[in-house]
This record gives C-alpha cells, structure tokens and sequence, in this order.
DNA sequence: AACCGTTACTAAATCGATTTATTGGCGCAA
DNA sequence: TTGCGCCAATAAATCGATTTAGTAACGGTT
C-alpha cells in the first residue's frame, strides 16, 4: 500500500477548502466580547456562572445567527477527543460485516460518534497496517469484526465473533453450543443421523468455535462425526462457489448421507446448487441447513433453514459496549465476554428423512 | 437523532485517550534541536536544504527509534487538509450500496484517506442533518450513493447513480439506454414480446431514468408496454419480499406475459418465488431478468440472468473522480457526467418463448 | 479606610505541528 | 573593514477552541 500523505511527503494542500463559516474569534469580535467569554457560555461551562443572562443571550443570538460551528479538528485537538471509532472488517461487501456494520453505525451516529471503516481481506499484515493507521487517526476505540486483533496501542478494543481471552478486549460471540444444538436436535428430530458438515476458512473467527461446539453436541447426542463428511471452506471469494465446490468434495468422498449442516448460508446456497446438478433434491433427498440467515436466505429457492446469528444487534452491542467502555476509567474491568443467542429459522430446505441416498 | 457531543453538552472526557508516543516538542529536546528544525527535515521541506545530511541522518534515525508520528489532529488543523471524505449511503446492509462502497474504499485507503460513512435510509431531512455533520468533520469532498444531494456547503460532491446535472457535482451513471436495449433485444430474439415490468422505489435515484430507457427502447424495438404489466417496488426493506409482492400484482392484474423484466436482482428473486408459488415455472413458463448483478444473484435456482451494473468500478471511479477535483483548483470545470457500460450476464432464467401463459 | 467577596469579564497558556521571519556566524569580495 | 550572501538553525506566529489564571469594578463589612 502506497500512502501518499505520510510523513515525509509533499503534496498540493487542496485549493481553499471550505473553511466553515466563522470561527470563534470572529464572532467574539462581532458581539465586542472575548473568544473565552463566548467559549464559556456556549459550553455551559461552571465558569459562566457569573456571567449575566442577557449577555449569554447576545451570545447565542449571534451564535445563531452565524450559524457558528465549532472547529471539530481545533476542539479535538485540545480536548484530546475525536469521537471517532475505527472498525477493522475482513470484507465490504459480503452479507456478514455488512450487516455487522449497519449495527454498529446506527448505534454511534446517535451517540453522536462516526467511525473509519477499512477491510483487510484476511491479510494480517494489512490488518497490522490499519490498525496503526486507525490509531494515527486518533480513533477512540477500535471494533474488529471477524477480524483477529489484540488490544495494544493502549485502545480498547471489542472484537465480534472473537474467542481468545485478552486484556483490553471484550468479545462478543454467539452461543455456539446452543447453536450447535438447535441445527443438530432439530436434524436428529427429522431422523437424520448421516449427517455431512461444511466447516469455515481457517481464517475465520468462528471456524474453530462452532467446529468444537458441534463436535460435543454431536457426541452429547450421539451422532457420529465421520472425517469423510465433513469439508472445509478454502479461499476467500464472498460467493457461494466455495460451498459449491466443499459440497461437491462431499458427494465425491463416496459416503452417504441425509443432511447438510453448513459454515454458512452462502456456502449453503452453493451446496444446494452442487446437489441440485448431482440430482439430488433438497430437501427430498438432502436438508441442507445454513448458518447466519442473511437477507437472502429466506428467498432461496427453497428457502433455507438456518440458524439466525443477530448480527446487526451484534454491531450494536459492540458499539454499545465500547462506548461504555470509553467514559469508564480504563482501569475498571471491562467484560471478558458477552454472548448472544441463535435462533433456528425453519424454511423449506429442511425435511424428514425418506431413505438414506448417495 | 441525539447528538450527544453537541456544541453546548458537557462531557467526562474519556480519561486518557492513549496519546501518541512522542511529539516533535519532546524529539526535539533529545535529538538536541529545535521542533522546527525537525519538521522542516521530516517533512523534506524546501527550507531544509542548507541543513547538512548528517544532521539529518540524525533526525531520522531519532525519528525512527521513537517511532515518531505526527499528530494527525495538529496537523490537519494547520495545514487545513483532512485526508477524509464522507460518504452518504441509503442502507449499509443492502448488496448495492455494501458494493459500491467496497470500490469506494479500495481505492481511498489505497490513496490515504479515509472516509466517514452514514446511511439514511431515505430520509431526507438525515440527509441533510449528516451532511452537516460530516461538513463539520471537515471532510473534504461527498460521495452520495444512490442519495440525492446537492453541492452546497463548498463541498465537491460525486454522486454514483446520480442524473441531476448540478454545478459542482459530478453524476457518475449506468448508461442505461444500453442496459435496456441489451435486455429487450435479447428477450425479443429470445421470442418473448408480452413482457411485464418491476420499477424501482419512486426515492432510488435510478428509477426514472432507468424507466424512461426502457420506454425509448420498447418503442424504437416495437415492444408495448401496458399499464398493467407495470408494477412498482414500494416500500425500503432490502429484502426480496418487495419483488414478491410486485410479482403478485402481476399475476393478478390478469393480463398475460412471458418474460418480466425486474428493477434489481433482489426483487427478481422475489419475483421467482412468487411466480413458483403460482405453479409457473421460471424460465419455461416466464422468463426473469434481474439487474445488478448481485453476489448471490450466480446461485440462485435458477441462476439469474441479469444486466450486470459494475458497482465496484462505480465506487472506485467515484473516488479516483472525487481525488482529482481534491487536487485540482476549485474553478476548473469539472466533468458533469461519466458514464460506465452495462453487461448483459445470460443464465438460466431466461429461455425462448414456448405458449403464452397467465 | 482597609479588606473581602462577588460579578463580569479577559489575557495568556495549551493542544502539536507547520511556516514565516529572524538570528548569529562565517567566508569572501569590494 | 564594511558589507553581502550563505549556512545552520531558531523564535515566534499560526491553525481554532478550551481552560487556567487573573483583573477591574463594585457593594458591603468591620
């Protein structure tokens, strides 16, 4: 990546860039009072006590009447303040972050906050690179979705779909026992027990969480795991092509098998897709159950049975809380670990076994 | 909206919010010069020609040891530069927007600045409240995606999917007349001449244009387009349920079409659904084409055939165009139009006429 | 009359970097 | 030997708001 404002670097300042309308300094002229005075009043400070009603008035008339903004990178500066957050996302424009996202945002733009976005693809590096970056930009706070990211650089840090324990960072996750054990009792309920798995990237986050919430919940119910049914998602592409390509590693492994628990609805779609060329029917001849319930998913062709992860209430609960986090003092503890709850969304792409197939 | 950071709020600072390591003030005093000395160097200033190299050296290495980083805050004050656009979106969470924002923010961050997003769910009156908020932020140019806006405010401003020529403003736009030609003639030598239509929501900024274009092209290819096989999106979730309900509108306006032509991949999957619940087969029985090209829209059953937009090349040019003005004086004309091209991406929901149906 | 405490303000320092103006010293030409 | 120019650097002003430390004027007490 080539920063072209860094350090040492020269460039042309942008022509006259709208300076806002007048600054304080202006305005305590226009009233014939001091820019403190003005200052004082307009902040409510304890110090404008003393100062006279009517010429607090004169003040926030011509306040008004300027339509007088304080200069947010001026205030800032002294105030050692940016209400600016950074949030770290692996992708833009996939289902996951972007709904993650619309969480957080609608939760900071009420409080008054904005934040930096930047996505990294997965790249550690490049992670490393922002985070510095976002720190040089003086963000308050930092939110890491799905994305890997210790606190240091003395910033608190909320990571979404995180699991590693660390000082300085809460993690928000999904109960992912329980969402193992919806998908898993609701299948066995159905008289599935040939049951294949799409497990995440290993870049993922959640990848190993849910693959061991999975495993116990499987031996708890007594289901067997085999090795040859279960397929790992490679790559990164957002599309559903690499559940298509996982799933048709599952019919080529030979075994068979009655139902599909998927990484994801994404690779969901996909695998519906792989079984639908196999001549499969889904649900007739594979349940195929998803993972997240994105927009999409209920307009699947059939529509897919899921477990719902609340993502956008996720964003919100990491807004939520790093916020919280900032007025406290950064000594008091902090949470550890706050945990939300799936939910099993039944559509269509799940069923009742008829007879073992493949 | 509850702007907690207002001009006249008190606030408990967050209690020390990490400064950066050192300042130029404290390199200074241990390299054993002045600050000015040390900026003029780092920043390879003109005046820093008569400082000999291995007084440099020294103020590099120093630099380096302490790994020394300007103070964004300080220094965006001076010198009146901010590095940062803001970006008004309609829904983060919707395939299109989340795309065009991708594009936006590959090529910023690649250029160094950041930006601030905020999304307003058409309505207007938080348009104009973030645009204000942004404006105070100091950003120094607008992208609005599918948002009307004007300049105003000194702002430079590009808008992708924007049609209103307006000083100051730069409209990036699908050449629509292509993509409706591309869609018709293909139904047309596919056989299909009763053909239904899905317009978008009367706020998304494509709706007119798109539907003029399609009206030009119908005419000139000899195509009718009756009031009845006319529906309209209504309403802002971005979920398909909307193509849904149009589709059913369709059916039961009781005039008969062989092909339906959607304003977006999202409502075309809608659309199929509703046309299966009403036993017609998609493409035997009607034909869909959707527009945009969405993610999913490859893995849908059937896969969609579909006008691709190239959403991520819009959001890239809009801020190769926005950058530019950035350097540019402020009165150099400024391209008013740039139009991307269309492509027509055939799958499987189209297929030749066979009987009308409906 | 000296002193205290309000009241109603203002000057100046501060945040941290950048930039303009200035200084002291040295070499060299008039 | 005065003076000009160059070198190597620095002091001070600046960006715009906030905050600390004062100050002048006035009324009331002892």
């Amino acid at each position: 990546m080539t920063s072209k404002n860094g350090n040492s670097s020269r460039q042309k300042p942008a022509a006259q860039p709208a300076r806002s309308s007048v600054n304080l300094k202006e305005l305590a002229a226009h009233v014939g009072l001091s820019p403190t005075a003005l200052s004082l009043v307009l902040n409510d400070s304890p110090a404008a006590n003393s100062i006279p009603q009517e010429t607090k008035n004169r003040i926030f008339a011509a306040a008004k009447q300027f339509n007088y903004r304080p200069n947010y990178l001026a205030r800032s500066l002294r105030a050692q303040r940016t209400f600016t957050l950074g949030v770290l996302v692996p992708e833009l424009s996939d289902g996951y972050s972007a709904m993650v996202l619309s969480g957080i945002e609608e939760h900071l733009l009420k409080e008054g906050y904005f934040y930096l976005v930047a996505s990294h693809r997965h790249d550690l590096d490049l992670i490393e690179q922002y985070r510095k970056l976002l720190y040089e930009r003086q963000v308050e706070g930092l939110i890491a979705v799905d994305t890997p990211c210790e606190a240091g650089l003395h910033l608190p840090v909320v990571r979404v779909s995180g699991h590693i324990e660390m000082e300085g960072v809460t993690n928000i996750a999904l109960d992912h026992d329980r969402a193992a054990t919806l998908a898993l009792e609701y299948l066995l309920e159905l008289g599935h027990r040939q049951i294949a798995f799409i497990k995440g990237q290993v870049f993922s986050s959640d990848t190993e969480v849910r693959w061991e919430a999975i495993r116990e919940a499987a031996t708890r119910l007594d289901i067997a795991v085999r090795p040859r049914l279960v397929a790992q998602l490679e790559g990164n592409s957002p599309s559903p092509e690499l559940g298509y390509i996982a799933a048709k590693e599952l019919l080529a492994a030979g075994e068979p098998f009655t139902a599909l628990f998927a990484f994801n609805d994404v690779s969901a779609i996909g695998a519906v897709r792989a079984f639908h060329e196999a001549n499969y029917q889904v649900p007739e001849d594979i349940s195929v159950i998803g993972f997240d319930d994105v927009y999409s998913a209920a307009f699947q062709n059939p529509p897919l049975t899921t477990i719902r992860q609340p993502l956008k209430e996720m964003g919100k609960l990491a807004a939520e809380t790093l916020l919280g986090r900032l007025t406290n003092n950064p000594d008091t503890p902090h949470p550890m670990l706050l945990t939300v709850k799936p939910e099993l969304i039944v559509r269509r792409s799940t069923a009742p076994i008829k007879t073992p197939v493949a």
